[in-house]
DNA sequence: CTCCGGATGT
DNA sequence: ACATCAGGAG
């Protein structure tokens, strides 16, 4: 049941004529269009067809963080809610000690609240992430032995635990496709079909409704394609003086062909 | 829309 | 000092 794809990355391996049966191509075109850019129907089959590179580039060069090789619901929800605005080395740095300490929903309840705290101090936000976590580990308990619920609007319960971590992992540990709209996503849309960002990208819903229409219908792909866009924006189109020569997707990217 | 929260990188 | 980070709430 878990691994039905293959960790940590999903699939990377695809070709351009099965990857545009996958997509909606037709739809993120029109969304496209309602942001007036031109030439939406050529950018977005420019950006389809480049898909397959940018999952080979991450095949290559992606990052493994531990808990890219594991679907275990509890594990994949916590960690959710520790990369919350944070950069995933801190939360790195942390893993191992914390699901040592931590294995469970159940080991949140049983250890003491000052013990959590220290786990995760050096993250930042601690006020928020421990009632994040006591909140979530009681309804793993309350709902499934332990385990998150399967639904968007119950994973989205706990305190401050919204949309994006909550549709994370539905996608990341039940293998359920699904758009993972953030920050580094939506800057990388920006460049690359050449609209001016949204003040808050990730409650966008024009962003929101073109993500979903750009992410592959099959699992493993859509695993692939998220964490691509999530390790393209960290490592090559960061915020400030992208990497665009090492790009894999440059050729169609209206930020690049324009600088 | 605005404001929030903390360690970390620059 | 200031912006950023696998966002979220009011």
């Amino acid at each position: 049941m878990s691994g039905s794809v293959n960790l940590p990355f999903g699939r990377t391996g695809v070709e351009i004529g099965e990857y545009r049966t996958l997509v909606d191509i037709d739809s993120a075109t029109e969304t496209l269009q309602q942001n007036g850019v031109q030439d939406a129907e050529m950018r977005i089959a420019g950006f389809v067809d480049s898909c397959p590179e940018l999952l080979n580039w991450l095949e290559s060069s992606g990052r493994e963080f531990p808990w890219r090789y594991t679907q275990d619901p509890w594990t994949v929800y916590a960690t959710e809610i520790l990369l919350q605005r944070t950069r995933a080395s801190a939360v790195e740095s942390i893993f191992d000690e914390f699901f040592t300490r931590f294995p469970s929903a159940a080991a949140v309840e049983d250890q003491s609240e000052e013990e959590l705290r220290n786990v995760i101090r050096s993250l930042g936000f601690v006020n928020h992430r421990t009632r994040s976590l006591q909140e979530a580990a009681s309804l793993c308990l309350e709902t499934s032995r332990g385990k998150p619920p399967c639904s968007l609007e119950k994973l989205k319960h706990p305190w401050r635990v919204g949309d994006y971590s909550a549709r994370a992992t539905l996608m990341f540990a039940f293998d359920d496709v699904q758009p993972l709209v953030d920050a580094n996503f939506a800057r990388i849309l920006a460049r690359v079909f050449g609209y001016d960002m949204p003040v808050q990208p990730h409650k966008s819903e024009n962003v929101y409704e073109l993500v979903s229409s750009l992410v592959p219908d099959e699992p493993g792909l859509a695993r692939a394609f998220n964490l691509s866009m999530l390790d393209l924006g960290a490592i090559v189109c960061s915020p400030e003086s992208p990497a665009c020569h090492q790009c894999p997707i440059n050729a169609a990217c209206q930020f690049y062909q324009s600088s």
